[in-house]
DNA sequence: AGCGTTAACTTGTTCGTACAGGTTGACGAA
DNA sequence: TTCGTCAACCTGTACGAACAAGTTAACGCT
């Protein structure tokens, strides 16, 4: 269900906060005040407080109350993941984006691929590689492995769309948890073959995994994309063990 | 006080995972059974396997259980933050770190600067820039503004070593929220005179606020690293709104 | 005036209970 | 055998209560 006493709350005070109402850097209003003001029990607005908290809206302070750290007027909003889709990017920069299927294959995943990708050896996989285009430009590849047994169907077709938007509304299925690692490495020969890199030497490359609702791994990702074309945004709690 | 229920549930059952006694896709004692077992209540093991969660260390669904979804030996163990300090990346690769400082100065927060920095205009600012050496070659830099008023004392002498230290340990000032966003940039005039980039002509860009236990933001960081000497992990959930 | 105590707030942690909702396998009727 | 029902598990949400612990300001004593 969409829908949640503590979902309500955080999207109230979020909204709140986003447009000014409660100012960045002032302070809420204290817990006991919010539970009278939404009806509820003070569970359900701690919870709503700790997203907020997770998403960088708010923080806390023992005995005093919570602030707001977030002002709209500098920061820019970015989706649940902090990573911004290519397609996201280039709407945002003023690009015509595109996409273009390279290879759509079956696989029996080698001990090579298995170590490369995580899934286990003999695994049959569906093997992608698409490029992305920004106003004709080529600035990024992306070459994925999926656990056919699990995502069947992924035709040349399919996959020139979004790959997301398929899984989620024609085979019902969804993501919960992705894993990624971002590092910036020196560009290789595919890249220099595919990609109008405009004189770069090195690019950002994101190697993630993705767990459905059953916690199986069912993609492993490799995404490759050139400077200027990647953005990343992260909020991290120190934790008070 | 670094120790309460949930996290001493947190770290056992995450000890249990990392040395398999808990198999990758396995799944945990129920919730009820780790209520008996840890002889507390739900809401503290509720607690704890929301932030193994969190962390990537299972994956709960609803009427089935909580599965393992990290593999010990697959992955690699990263701070809290996911973000590697250049410390720990260079000793994990074998490299001898050195820390050159190359400015520090008291400066009055201009239109610019404020801008830039998110700090207030007419705030008095520490400004620190240091080089990053690995085996003696310059891999990074990190230009830093800090808050005086919140952070005083910070001389040449202080950020030689890790400034992280003297305000963890000497002024007793805890970091609870940091903002960061990563970029991949082509080179300035700046990097091309005090990095050796060995012909790379772009870095990766970490920019960061961070804010105290009081919610005020005393920091504000840009830290540019060499291709090769940047990793970061993350661990995205989809909240289920 | 200066200073320590205290009372009244705040958030942090833990407990217990109840019910909603998803999953599975056992059971019985067709 | 086949299929639907249902009971027995599981996690998800929400409530309420109690106490610990940090902060602040008012108060009264010196």
């Amino acid at each position: 269900m969409p829908k949640s006493v503590f979902w309500d709350i955080y999207r109230d005070i979020k909204a709140n906060i986003e447009d000014g109402t409660y100012a960045y850097q002032s302070f809420l209003p204290s817990e006991a005040e919010l539970t009278a003001c939404f009806a509820c029990s003070r569970s359900s607005v701690r919870r709503a407080l700790a997203q907020l908290a997770a998403d960088g809206y708010v923080q806390s302070q023992q005995g005093k109350g919570v602030r707001v750290i977030r002002d709209p007027q500098m920061e820019t909003p970015h989706g649940y993941d902090g990573l911004e889709t290519f397609r996201e990017m280039a709407v945002r920069r003023g690009f015509k984006p595109r996409t273009e299927t390279l290879l759509v294959e079956q696989v029996t995943a080698s001990e090579e691929i298995a170590q490369l990708t995580g899934f286990p050896e003999g695994s049959t996989l569906t093997h992608i590689i698409r490029k992305r285009f920004a106003d004709e430009r080529a600035v990024g590849t992306d070459e994925s492995y999926y656990l056919t047994e699990r995502v069947p169907g992924l035709t040349a077709e399919v996959v020139s769309n979004s790959i997301y938007e398929y899984l989620e509304n024609v085979l019902g299925m969804k993501i919960i948890t992705s894993k990624r690692t971002v590092t910036v490495e020196g560009v290789n020969d595919s890249d220099i073959a595919n990609l109008d890199l405009d004189g770069f030497n090195a690019i950002a490359v994101i190697r993630g995994n993705a767990f459905d609702v059953e916690g199986i791994m069912v993609e492993y990702t490799e995404t490759r994309q050139v400077p200027g074309f990647f953005s990343m945004y992260e909020t991290a709690i120190r934790p008070q063990r």
